[in-house]
DNA sequence: GGTCGATAGTTTATGTTTAAAGCAAATCGG
DNA sequence: CCGATTTGCTTTAAACATAAACTATCGACC
């Protein structure tokens, strides 16, 4: 039964994404990671260092270099030195990176609403404080 | 709170995941999707074709020729045409393959007991059962 | 039989991801 | 002040993943 439950879990986790990779592949050209790195940086105005940014998606270092690059690249972020400590950057959302980034929030919003949408909403009270259940014992010992 | 609910979900999955991956990486020197093949193949003794198992797995058909390649490389499965059609591979485990899964199986399973043991029977029935429901509402119009 | 569309797999191009090795800057102990 | 370690980040190699283009076979229809 906990082998149902954690494959079941797996399974909703791996169908949302391929929809949502479908969406932003489609409609907006980028992808998830991106959204993900982007949605981060939304939440901190103030900027996010490399190893913040890779706590932050549980994803690796070398893993936001290239995801960072490309956001960069685009002039959807900026990145400078931290004055502070030489070897750190800084790394925020542009003003087009935040209105990319609205954009493509609005999307996964109504991708959600109406995912949702039929889900009642106690249960899902219940489904919310189950999984944060479930990963507190998932994070233990780490 | 669907968004909270949402990115909980996805955040217990990858925890998870990384986890296993580090498990499997180290103890045994292989990956979570060659496990997730090789537990297919397990299940079907008569073997399986390579869209099938894509299809079981969720992944992309290329995909599944690569991780099949690796594994058949290593002697863990072997792959003979479909007599009935000259197109279709009939993939299955062979002999080493299965003792090898049953092995990984173990872990995977001590893991899992491991992992789940503070988590209430009952409360594990309920998640069971509203990760059922949402994964229907995820697959609906697939 | 011959053509045409559908199906099964592979290949290719691109992108994500990790671990491990490497580099540069910071910090710490003397 | 100075070597040794740690820390922040990048690079590299290998694996995974997708979509799209391609090859080969099958089935159906004429």
């Amino acid at each position: 039964m906990e082998l149902r439950t954690w494959i079941r879990l797996l399974s909703c986790a791996k169908v949302g994404e391929k929809r949502l990779r479908r969406i932003f592949e489609e409609q907006f050209d980028t992808t998830l990671p991106r959204f993900d790195v982007m949605a981060a940086l939304y939440r901190a105005p103030e900027g996010l260092s490399m190893s913040a940014l890779s706590r932050a998606l549980l994803v690796s270092n070398g893993n936001v270099t290239s995801i960072v690059r490309q956001l960069q690249a685009q002039g959807l972020l900026q990145s400078v030195t931290d004055p502070r400590d030489a070897r750190s950057a800084i790394v925020s959302l542009t003003k087009a990176g935040r209105a990319q980034f609205v954009t493509l929030a609005e999307a996964h919003h109504q991708w959600i609403a109406e995912t949702f949408r039929d889900f009642p909403l106690e249960r899902m009270e219940v489904l919310l404080e189950l999984l944060t259940e479930l990963r507190a014992l998932l994070s233990r010992g780490t």
